[in-house]
DNA sequence: TAAATCCTGTCA
DNA sequence: TGACAGGATTTA
C-alpha cells in the first residue's frame, strides 16, 4: 500500500542511509521480482557500484548509481529495509544488497507484486519515467495546472485521481481522503466539477499529502519505512477503512463502501455530492 | 472501458 | 472455503 507519502518517506531515509555507499554483493532469492534482466545479470551489473542518490518519481524509487539506474516499485506490500546483517532473516525477504558500511538493504515483499528493473543509463533517458502525470506535491503544481487537467475528462473523478498518467502517486487511500475533504462524490464525472469543487480538491490534495509526508506515511496494513517503523498518518484517516462509521464532518451520514473502478471506495453519501 | 492478472495472508 | 485487499499492466 505504499502511495506517494510512504514512498517519499522511504526515499528520504534511504538517501541518507545509502548515499555514497558501495554495493559489495547481491543475493537474489526471488528472481521473478527482477523484471528486465536475469538474476545473474542483475547481480553482475550492481556489484561494485556506488549509490549516488535516491529519488522518487510517482511511486517509483529511483536509485542513481555510477553508470546505472535501478527502479524499484513496492506495489502492494514491498519494503526496503536498511538493517544490520545480524537482523533475523524473516520470511518474504527476496533480495539482499550487501553494502560497504556493513549494513544490508533487504527487499521484503509478502505479496511479491513488486518490480525491480535496471538500466545502463541515467534516469533522464528511461522512457517509463516519462509516462507519469505531474507530481502533486511539487511547488510548481499550481491550482491552474491542476484545474486544466480536468477539462474534457469524462471519467469518474476517483479512478482519474488514481491514474498515474493523470497525476502521479495517488492511490486508493489518498484518493478517498481527498474527495471526502472536498465533499465530492467519487463517481462525479471529472469535467462536470466546478471551480470551487476543484479548488477544494486541490487544497485537500496538498494538505493531506504534505501532512502525511510529515508524519512518515500511513501504515494501514503492511507499510513500514526503511527502518521498520510505521507511519503516523493512520489516525488522521477520515474515510478510508471507516465503512459503517459516522462521518467525521458531523453531517449525520454514515461512511459507505462500494466498488468503483474495481477498487473499494469509501465515502460519505450525505456530504459528498 | 472493464476485467483479468500477479500474490499471500486474513477474515467471514 | 472462498472472497477480498490492491498498482499497474495486459487482455478482451
Amino acid at each position: 500500500m505504499p502511495e506517494l507519502p510512504e514512498v517519499e518517506t522511504i526515499v528520504r531515509q534511504l538517501d541518507r542511509q545509502l548515499k555514497n555507499k558501495k554495493i559489495i554483493g547481491v543475493r537474489v532469492a526471488q528472481e521473478k521480482l527482477i523484471k528486465n534482466v536475469s538474476a545473474r545479470e542483475f547481480i553482475k551489473a550492481l556489484t561494485g557500484r556506488t549509490i549516488k542518490k535516491i529519488s522518487r518519481r510517482a511511486k517509483l524509487l529511483v536509485f542513481h548509481l555510477n553508470g546505472l539506474t535501478m527502479l524499484a516499485h513496492l506495489k502492494m506490500s514491498g519494503r526496503l529495509l536498511y538493517l544490520k546483517p545480524e537482523a533475523p532473516m524473516v520470511k518474504h525477504t527476496h533480495i539482499i544488497f550487501k553494502l560497504s558500511d556493513g549494513h544490508e538493504l533487504r527487499y521484503w515483499d509478502q505479496r511479491r507484486f513488486g518490480a525491480i528493473k535496471i538500466f545502463r543509463s541515467t534516469a533522464e533517458k528511461i522512457p517509463e519515467l516519462k509516462t507519469f502525470g505531474p507530481e502533486p506535491v511539487a511547488a510548481d503544481f499550481t491550482f491552474e495546472k491542476f484545474r486544466a487537467l480536468f477539462a474534457k475528462k469524462k471519467k469518474a473523478v476517483k479512478p482519474l485521481l488514481m491514474d498515474p498518467t493523470f497525476i502521479a502517486g495517488i492511490g486508493n487511500i489518498y484518493a478517498d481522503e481527498i474527495l471526502h475533504y472536498a465533499g465530492v462524490h467519487p463517481l462525479r464525472p471529472a469535467a462536470g466539477l466546478n471551480k470551487l469543487e476543484l479548488l477544494k480538491m486541490y487544497q485537500g490534495l496538498k494538505k493531506i499529502l504534505n501532512k502525511s509526508i510529515a508524519l512518515r506515511g500511513t501504515s494501514f496494513d503492511l507499510y513500514q519505512d526503511s527502518s521498520g517503523k510505521e507511519g503516523g498518518y493512520l489516525k488522521y484517516l477520515r474515510v478510508y477503512g471507516r465503512a459503517g462509521k459516522k462521518c467525521l464532518k458531523k453531517c449525520g451520514g454514515q461512511i459507505s463502501r462500494q466498488k468503483i473502478g474495481s477498487r473499494s471506495a469509501h465515502f460519505c453519501p450525505v456530504c459528498q455530492k
